[in-house]
DNA sequence: TTGAATGCAAAGCTTTTGCAATTCA
DNA sequence: TGAATTGCAAAAGCTTTGCATTCAA
């Protein structure tokens, strides 16, 4: 089931700016100025209150995730669940990598064990220096 | 070395502000609001814009740690070396737990050798619900 | 047609900046 | 004393809210 699907089958209205927003969101993730930027670009005229309404409810729907890495201000991803990762950002230029840990599951898996609380989601995030910045 | 004499020896003055910020944060991460209305509970007046520049300093001198549990705000906390730690944070009530992972460092480790970044710090933090709010 | 979604303006938070007054060493 | 630090006011981000208008079904 596509994305456009997923949010008819919820009883969501389809609409160009809802359309259009997800379609600029991809792997890497934006901050809401970046996408309105990218929209921008393509001569769309979007409010950025249309786009966090439009986010908050891509939320709801687990269509788009939402991180924080630290920059004081939120990133929207398009969820692809059969991809769990995390990143990695540079504190040099800010460049964000994807990453996936193999032995990841091990240490949730554990603590989920043995945590009093009843673990819902998990985020990490690795900060250093990209390729380029270290020279 | 205790944390006053911490600041003394990098060249920065002891000032009674500085000294009730750094009292008040405990192990559990506070936001500025918090450190603020701590300090008027104990009838210290200090104006917010001097809280963030201490937390400032203090960062910088690696005598507190910034984080982000993803509430649009950041939180702050007392730096114990010794301890290296995360946090899970309660979806209903907002509790916020520390945690220590064993099998954390050969993730880390792992990430360090793979990775094409040269990796300075990392954040990991749990949500979930606690267990009064299991019920 | 009609409720849902959008745009615009305004406000709400958190955080930062500028500058004169104060304070520590 | 003199530079570092503080308080106050203002501004600068990011995000949310209210309301009239527009739009999808």
């Amino acid at each position: 089931m596509n994305k456009i699907q997923r949010l008819k089958k919820n009883g969501y209205r389809i609409t160009k700016p809802r359309e259009e927003i997800l379609n600029v969101l991809s792997q890497r993730p934006l901050t809401v100025e970046e996408i309105h930027t990218s929209l921008q670009n393509k001569k769309i005229s979007i409010d950025v209150t249309s786009i966090y309404r439009s986010l908050d409810l891509f939320k709801k729907l687990g269509l788009v995730t939402e991180i924080e890495l630290g920059e004081g201000k939120k990133r929207y991803e398009f969820n692809d669940k059969n991809r769990h990762h995390h990143h990695v950002v540079c504190e040099d230029c800010g460049m964000i990598s994807d990453i996936s840990l193999a032995q990841e599951k091990k240490l949730i898996d554990s603590m989920k064990k043995n945590s009093k609380f009843k673990i819902t989601s998990h985020s990490l995030e690795f900060s250093g220096l990209c390729q380029d910045c270290q020279c």
